[in-house]
DNA sequence: GTCTATAAATTGATAGAC
DNA sequence: GTCTATCAATTTATAGAC
């Protein structure tokens, strides 16, 4: 017999509970009973969705992953312009001010945590992929504009490597204002960068 | 009865293992057994030096806070310019690339996990105090150079950013390479960004 | 297919002997 | 002052009823 619909949109209801709580208090910190309560499911119920506790944190890492495509696709289907799409990317954090100052980057987070974990773990693999995404994305939209294969990727780990840093920063000084004026002095960086590019590309 | 010296000796090997431990492991991941282990100390015994593993992560803490600022001291008297030891603190992941690579910074995770916590904790001020001596000591150099209150605080501000967002990608890429050339190009934006300030006085 | 009850292991912390 | 033994609580995972 097929699963019924509503065996589906219980996996959905944990993986979103598991991903609000993975935010909020880290892998380690969080048990399945947090999980569970949130998601309004039995304890014990939540091993049919999930044999381990890190199959379900692996299946948190895949949401964040395809939503961020989701939102990489959803920039690139309203501009073609890529400095718009980059400033785009400098702005998401202030989407969510306050969760960003109290919580820190969901992604980063995650990634610091996870990558301590037993290298062979399909969990680090997965932390790894989702930094990746950004990074490969910022590289496309430069090589646009563009920059050489090598420079491209040179210049996406610095803008993402920046973002992440102010997110990590304006998290542990728990100050919106860094967040806020910090993001502004990563975007005024990056249009200082491309225009003295173009200016060297002139001559 | 004066404690003898070994109570002390006992006290600072616990410390360190459980510095070691949370460097590599994170704070929720380590028990106290794994520090008992490693500090070769009876498992039951580390509740005399310690009556909680917060107050031990604490000491850790402070452990931290009191080898950077003994750190900075020495780079202040080893040169009285201010460019030469700002690019100190940039090289200074470089001492230790491999680790950085493996676990991260060592107070940049700790703060992303343990800000986390309740608010009212201990643990949270002595993380967020963490990376306020990065930043306030960093300030104090572009004071230094000459740079206005406000605006030394916001590049110093950027500069940590910087510094914490290329360790933090360095590690969840686990890439040496992205450490090294992405610290350069810290060390070349900075000089450009100083360089540029100069240029804009004279006018 | 779903859930209750519980096992099995681990963990932070303590009591009390030496 | 130091350490062994152990408690009490928690946590992941499972067994088996419905």
């Amino acid at each position: 017999m097929i699963a019924p619909y509503d065996s589906a949109k219980k996996r959905i209801q944990l993986v979103q509970a598991a991903r609000e709580l993975l935010y909020e208090q880290g892998f380690h910190k969080t048990t399945l009973a947090d999980v569970a309560e949130r998601a309004q499911i039995p304890l014990g119920n939540i091993n049919y969705y999930f044999a381990t506790k890190r199959s379900l944190a692996e299946a948190v890492i895949h949401s964040h992953a395809a939503e961020l495509r989701e939102r990489f696709t959803l920039w690139e289907t309203t501009s073609t312009d890529p400095k718009w799409r980059l400033r785009c990317l400098i702005r998401l954090p202030l989407e969510s001010t306050e969760m960003v100052v109290r919580f820190g980057c969901p992604h980063g987070s995650l990634c610091q945590e996870l990558e301590k974990l037993d290298a062979e773990s399909s969990l680090v693999a997965a932390a790894t992929q989702l930094m990746t995404i950004y990074v490969e994305w910022a590289q496309q939209q430069f090589r646009t504009i563009g920059y050489g294969v090598k420079e491209s990727r040179q210049i996406a780990e610095q803008l993402v490597a920046s973002i992440q840093g102010t997110m990590l920063l304006a998290h542990s000084l728990r100050s919106q204002e860094v967040l806020e004026k910090q993001l502004l002095r990563v975007e005024l960086w990056l249009e200082g960068e491309i225009q003295s590019r173009k200016e060297r590309n002139k001559s």
